[in-house]
DNA sequence: AGGTAAACCTGGACGC
DNA sequence: TGCGTCCAGGTTTACC
C-alpha cells in the first residue's frame, strides 16, 4: 500500500482521532510483525498521552513523554480508528486503546497487516531508532534539491530508478512514484544514475516533488475520516501516467507503455517520452 | 562501497 | 472446484 503520500495521508487521517488522547489498553494478538514487538509498547505506552503523530520517511511515530511508538505499514498494512467493540478481522494484529476526550467514547487504533512486512517498534525519548538513522532527506523538504540529487548520484552505476528508491538517497519514493517521477522528468529508468547531469537532476528533483505533492493533496482530499471502515480510499486517486499501464497508450504521445523488471520490481516507462 | 538477489508473508488473479 | 504459478505499493540481510 504505502509510499510517502499514502503514509502522509494516513497520518493526517489519524491526527484528529489520536493527538491529545490518552492510551488505554494495548493488545497484541501476535507478538511480532516483521520483528518482535518490544515490551515497551505494552509496558510504557498504556496511560501515556499521545502528544503528536509524526511521519519520517514511510514510518509513523506516535510521540508520548515515555517514548514513541514507531510504525511501518510495510506492503499491506493499514490503520483504522474504530469503536471499541468492532469485530476483529483476519490480520488485525494490534489494538491501541484511545480514551475519549470530553465524554467522547473510547476508541481503538487497530493495526491490520496481512503480509506482516510492517512493524511496531519503540524509540526512547531523545533517541533515533537505528532504522531511522541512515535515512536520506525528506523529498518535500529544503534539504532535498537538484544539486543534492546530482551529488549523490556521482559514481553510482545502478539504474536511476533503483537509485531513486534507495531510502538513503531520498526517502518516501517507492515503486509507483519512482516510475511516475521518471516519466515526468523524461528520463529512462534504466539510465545509470552516474549519467544524469546537473540539469536533468534538477528536472528529476522537481518531478519527484511534483508527483508527491499532488498525490498527498489527492489523498488528503478523499480520505477525510479514518474512522470509517475501509481506510483504503485515496489510493490511486492520482491517475498514473505509466505505472500499471503496460501496453496502454502513453497519455502524452500514444506510444504503448513498456514494462520491464529492475531489481525484481516492475518498472513502467514510455520509450518515446523517456529516451535517455 | 556499491550492486544484486534472497528473504520475510498472505491473498488475489489467472491458467489449466 | 482445485491446484499451481505469478504478482503485489517495502526493506533488511547476505553475498558477490
Amino acid at each position: 500500500m504505502p509510499e510517502l503520500p499514502e503514509v502522509e495521508t494516513a497520518r493526517r487521517g489519524l491526527l484528529p482521532h489520536v493527538a491529545g488522547r490518552r492510551v488505554g489498553h494495548v493488545r497484541l494478538r501476535r507478538p511480532d510483525l516483521r520483528w518482535p514487538i518490544p515490551r515497551e509498547v505494552e509496558d510504557l505506552l498504556p496511560g501515556q498521552r499521545i502528544e503528536a503523530i509524526r511521519r519520517r520517511a514511510k514510518y509513523l511515530l506516535l510521540d508520548t513523554a515515555a517514548g514513541s511508538a514507531l510504525l511501518h505499514l510495510g506492503m499491506s498494512g493499514s490503520l483504522r480508528v474504530l469503536p471499541e467493540d468492532t469485530a476483529v478481522r483476519a490480520h488485525d494484529h494490534v489494538d491501541i486503546g484511545l480514551e475519549g476526550l470530553d465524554g467522547a467514547p473510547d476508541r481503538v487504533l487497530r493495526f491490520n497487516d496481512p503480509r506482516r512486512f510492517g512493524c511496531l517498534l519503540w524509540q526512547a525519548p531523545g533517541d533515533v531508532h537505528p532504522l531511522l538513522a541512515g535515512l536520506g532527506p525528506e523529498p518535500l523538504s529544503d534539504d532535498f534539491d537538484g544539486d543534492y540529487l546530482f551529488s549523490r548520484s556521482r559514481g553510482r552505476a545502478a539504474p536511476v530508478k533503483t537509485f531513486l528508491m534507495d531510502q538513503a538517497v531520498v526517502v518516501g519514493v517507492g515503486n509507483i512514484y519512482a516510475s511516475e517521477a521518471l516519466f515526468l522528468a523524461g528520463i529512462r529508468p534504466t539510465t545509470r544514475a552516474s549519467k544524469i547531469g546537473v540539469e536533468r537532476a534538477g528536472r528529476l528533483h522537481r518531478a519527484i516533488q511534483d508527483v508527491l505533492r499532488r498525490a498527498v493533496q489527492q489523498g488528503g482530499s478523499t480520505l477525510r475520516d479514518f474512522s470509517n471502515a475501509q481506510g483504503q480510499s485515496g489510493y490511486f486517486q492520482l491517475e498514473a501516467m505509466v505505472y500499471g499501464r503496460e501496453n496502454q497508450p502513453c497519455r502524452t504521445c500514444g506510444t504503448p507503455i513498456q514494462s520491464i523488471r529492475q531489481g525484481q520490481r516492475a518498472t513502467y516507462f514510455c520509450s518515446r517520452c523517456q529516451r535517455s
